[in-house]
RNA sequence: GCGCCCUUAGCUCAGUGGACUAGAGCAACGGCCUUCUAAGCCGUGGGUCCCAGGUUCGAAUCCUGGAGGGCGCACCA
């Protein structure tokens, strides 16, 4: 349960009440009254800014209106204490019982602790990744695949219908460039010399060697000297599957899935793009016309020239933007185009994009797009991803595609583990950069959150593994230990945990309405940092430890918090696709 | 030059309209601990929330202008 949502659903019930009761004017908007934890916790457990809201409408003093509402709110039984606060907060405090009753739910629902129905079963598209198949991944696109992962399955924890996919960038000019090294790589591997400067426009990196060895393995000299228009659609369409093959290793090695994997190429061929530009025509939003240049800037080989545009401007868009080059083939915003028409076809009225921040610019033209043909149907949000630093140790590592000094997303994740970097892609917003050393993510230490949060659930391992020594007889089951003496648990420090606790739902919502995956990753680290806090104070003074040999009842309740805090971290790994350890080796 | 993003404690960052005192971790300083699983615990100091206006009963938060940093900027993807 989201008690956040409970009790602002009672207090809107008061507020019903009282106007039936004509105590205040029928047509009240109550639409701005928030319901939500007040921020400091000796301020009580909820706290509703209702009576400001109603007061101007209500004809009443805020205070005035706050201690009615708050006498009303007292009803409730799971409510000891409505107290009226600064210029009209009400500020609830909630019963030991209402609290030991949410572990009993945490523990009857296990990892779907948090699951609702919020997304109502909408159809959600999150596309990520979507790098080109011309490279392995490098750690950016970890960021992003991490990114748009996470949060693909945070959606899904709320109710949305999920569709995670990969389009895949297989046409236009950088394809038919891998094709071009390829076929470099190709002679290579027959023996013959290739010069110095034939990468210079495409892609130099080693990993092209084992693809021109198969194709000799597979062909020979066939095309040794043939004409380029000859070998170069083979060449593409070989060199292309064994990119997007090294890219799915890559992503499975980081535990990213996606459920479909789009071709720019199919969706050209059967012309998708033709038919959504014509769409587009027909609304009157494509013209013949000449750009200004860029405004401040002229590059060098700057001339005015004819261009088929797109009237973005009238959806939000700085200018309008070309959807043919000079040759007269589509541009890749024209293929975009179409490809986000395909998308909303397939049922996504909502549609996230996680881009690179390299993209950052294309992001207008692309909602202006999709406003355009969907009709302001469809939505498109577009997380876009700042660049990751690698360090080593405190120092940047350099990288230089030139020099072979490139790290590539695979090395760092076979280095650290894919759990290390998944939560580390996690522990910042999306659109701040983020440092990534990677000897400090292995450290064992409070700084270190993937070690804190993992740690916590398997310090709880560890503790329920442990009664079962102390307490041989004992039911470690969840649902044995739910039907422990709960009121057993009094101290300030265990109830303050359950109350984390129980504030998972309300999180899990939260970062989901604002597609902020990392917000999830700051109360796993605080709700860490409860537990461990309970365990210190354990040592400190030995009536507070989890384990009493003397006293079997209510260690049994205090397991069930134990078991009960395991849940919601495991909850919440699940979403960042971590694995929750049993133990820290 | 234009667009987007960022600017909160010495450092790294949370905080998308609410108050009494703007939070966390690290670092600093002062104590403590050597453990039911070790990688720690308690306390103290530390802020013109980049600046200036505006909206509001109320602004770190919304709007406008400015400063600094990042990314991008027709016919590449």
């Amino acid at each position: 349960m989201n008690l956040f949502k409970y009790f602002q659903s009672e207090v809107l019930n008061v507020v019903e009440e009282m106007t039936v009761a004509g105590k205040l004017p029928a047509g009240i908007d109550s639409t701005k009254i928030v319901t939500e934890p007040p921020r400091e916790a000796a301020h009580g457990d909820v706290s509703t800014n209702a009576a400001l809201v109603l007061a101007k409408q209500a004809g009443q003093k805020p205070r005035d209106l706050a201690e009615r509402l708050a006498h009303q709110l007292k009803e409730n039984a799971a409510v000891v204490a409505a107290e009226v606060a600064g210029p009209g907060f009400i500020n609830l405090r909630l019963a030991d019982a209402f609290w030991t009753a949410r572990l009993t739910e945490i523990l009857a629902e296990g990892t779907a602790y948090g699951d609702s129905d919020f997304g109502r079963a909408e159809r959600v598209n999150v596309e990520y990744v979507s790098a080109n198949p011309t490279g392995p991944m490098h750690i950016g696109h970890g960021r992003g695949a991490v990114v748009g992962d996470a949060l693909a399955s945070l959606l899904e924890k709320v109710g949305y219908q999920v569709v995670r996919e990969y389009y895949i960038n297989d046409a236009g000019a950088q394809v038919d460039k891998l094709a071009q090294a390829v076929y470099y790589r190709y002679r290579e591997a027959l023996g013959i010399g290739i010069g110095p400067d034939v990468f210079k426009d495409s892609y130099p990196g080693d990993y092209l060697k084992p693809i021109g060895q198969k194709l000799v393995e597979k062909y020979g000299r066939e095309w040794v000297d043939a004409a380029p228009e000859a070998w170069l659609s083979v060449f593409r369409d070989f060199a292309i599957a064994e990119m997007m093959a090294v890219i799915r290793e890559d992503l499975k090695a980081l535990g990213v899935v996606f459920d479909v994997f789009s071709s720019e190429r199919a969706l050209v061929a059967e012309g998708g793009v033709d038919a959504a530009l014509k769409a587009l025509d027909t609304k009157g939003l494509v013209y013949e016309g000449v750009l200004e240049p860029p405004k401040g800037m002229v590059p060098e080989d700057w001339e005015p020239r004819p261009q088929t545009l797109f009237r973005s401007t009238d959806f939000g868009d700085d200018v309008d933007r070309p959807l043919r080059k000079s040759d007269g083939s589509w541009t890749y915003f024209a293929s975009d185009i179409a490809y986000h028409l395909d998308k909303f076809r397939r049922g996504a009225n909502t549609m996230i994009n996680v881009w690179g921040a390299d993209h950052a610019g294309y992001v207008k033209r692309m909602q202006a797009a999709v406003k355009a043909l969907t009709d302001g149907k469809g939505d498109l949000d577009v997380k876009v991803c700042q660049l990751v630093n690698l360090f080593e140790a405190g120092a940047p590592v350099k990288m230089s595609k030139r020099a072979g000094t490139f790290i590539t997303l695979r090395e760092v994740v076979d280095e650290v583990g894919k759990d290390v970097v998944r939560f580390i892609m996690l522990t910042r917003k999306n659109d701040v950069t983020l440092d990534f050393d990677t000897e400090k993510v292995r450290e064992q230490t409070r700084d270190n959150p993937v070690f804190y949060v993992q740690y916590a659930h398997a310090r709880a391992c560890s503790v329920l593994r442990h009664a079962g020594e102390a307490f041989p007889d004992i039911q470690l089951t969840p649902a044995a230990l739910s039907g422990a003496a709960l009121g057993r648990l009094t101290e300030p420090g265990e109830l303050a945990l359950i109350r984390k606790m129980a504030d998972w739902p309300r999180q899990v919502e939260t970062a989901a309405r604002f597609h902020e995956p990392h917000r999830l990753a700051f109360y796993l680290y605080e709700l860490a940092g409860e537990f461990h806090g309970q365990w210190n104070r354990g040592n400190e003074a030995a009536d507070l430890r989890f384990l009493k040999p003397d006293d079997a009842e209510l260690s049994a309740a205090r397991l069930a918090l134990v078991s009960g805090l395991a849940t919601v971290i495991a909850s919440g790994l699940e979403i960042f696709g971590v694995e929750p350890v049993e133990e820290m080796r």
